[in-house]
DNA sequence: AGTTGATTGAAACGACCGTTTGAATCGCTC
DNA sequence: GAGCGATTCAAACGGTCGTTTCAATCAACT
């Protein structure tokens, strides 16, 4: 028997806003990201989408596909929702600096936007499958590959390009810890700082500074610097 | 039908080292580290240790206590494998950071000890559930009044705790990338640079060089520091 | 109205899951 | 060696999983 799944998406006729595809879409990532591949079943998906269970296989084959597939979706909603950013010419390379890592901890930490899209993004890049590389090279390398060229003017030409990939590494990695590891920070932090100071903006002020003072272009954080 | 594991957990009677307790809890361990709590079987684990299905069941009762039971296992084993370190009065502030960096990393990075155990602690961190808060408080906790306290020596009492709390996490969290974002950083950066340059030794000198500069202990890195 | 192909529906399939059973086996004391 | 608790074993249980089946339904065109 043939399924409409093979040519739907090739030929990406205009469906209609509350096509069934799109909720079992919907409804599959959220239950992914909140129970991870294994233990989202496709009955609940089913259920919460509102269709019957034969639909995931009519539309998408099976599991794994729709898997995939629902991953894909939300990477290319969340690049939408959160562009790169982008800047008139002779923007200074710090003020962009700082752009940059708002953005990218906006995105991962944004109030205002689904949280479950990054959550599935986070489970592909904690615990790579298929649909890694892909998100790897439309997203995370030209955010990294931007992040580099600002490093690489803020220090004009003073680091070579593995030292600029490990500082971009450093200012990432302390953004990944808010998101990935929230839960265990929360425990270390006591409550009335998360809510006053990691908040995106202001983490985003603290993790520009420490970059900034760590290349030698504002002063040191000890000698008096931003809150 | 009474089972041993009510009060054999209790008297701690000494096991001999191929008990089939520790053999399930070693099996256990690197099956959920692998393939997480829902996908790994118990069915798989007893065939690896070579018991029979009922041993989980008579051993640890379900398969949820035993999940518990492998968290704390492997977190005692690496608690012993690689302890906190001590450094003799007098010991300048800056090497004990780097001596601090240096032990996170290799803990997390460290070829020379089994990964599974820090892949296990790992999925608690991102994904918490009972085992997770027990680890905090007697693992994550006191390493990170520690890093607060070299800090704050290095700083001279010149940042408030919470400014001292979000540099600690900053230093953490460019550790955590390497570890739990490990196979992206791959895709991003050259094979040799990976081989040559992100080494526990290598990360551990960029990762406190990094720290010193933006507090103003030494210069900056676009100044000429370290390679 | 009738035909056709796309979509939906309820029900079932086979497989595997975690767990339990009850007998067989072992190690030990008396 | 008989007795007995501790441990192991093969087998099965009930349940849930992903997937499939096939008839019912719908929409569009002749």
């Amino acid at each position: 028997m043939a399924t409409v799944h093979d040519h739907a998406s090739a030929v990406s006729a205009p469906r209609a806003a509350d096509d069934p595809r799109d909720r079992i879409l919907l409804a599959a990532g959220q239950a992914f990201a909140e129970h991870g591949y294994e233990a989202a079943t496709v009955r609940d998906i089913c259920l919460e989408a509102g269709v019957n269970v034969a639909a995931v296989n009519y539309y998408f084959g099976d599991k794994r596909r729709l898997y995939i597939e629902s991953v894909k979706h939300a990477h290319e909603a969340r690049v939408k929702q959160v562009p790169l950013p982008e800047w008139p010419a002779g923007k200074p390379a710090a003020e962009r600096l700082h752009d940059f890592v708002a953005n990218m901890l906006e995105r991962m930490l944004g109030l205002g936007q689904p949280p479950w899209q990054v959550r599935l993004m986070m489970r592909e890049v904690l615990h790579p499958t298929d649909a890694c590389r892909e998100l790897v090279e439309d997203y995370i390398r030209p955010h990294f590959a931007l992040l580099v060229s600002i490093l690489d003017e803020l220090c004009a030409g003073h680091l070579s390009q593995p030292e600029l990939r490990r500082v971009a590494l450093s200012i990432i990695g302390q953004c990944f810890l808010y998101r990935a590891a929230g839960d265990v920070v929360g425990m270390l932090v006591p409550q009335a700082e998360i809510d006053s100071l990691h908040t995106p903006g202001r983490l985003a002020d603290h993790v520009t500074a420490y970059a900034l003072a760590a290349l030698g272009v504002s002063p040191a954080l000890r000698q008096g610097g931003n809150t």
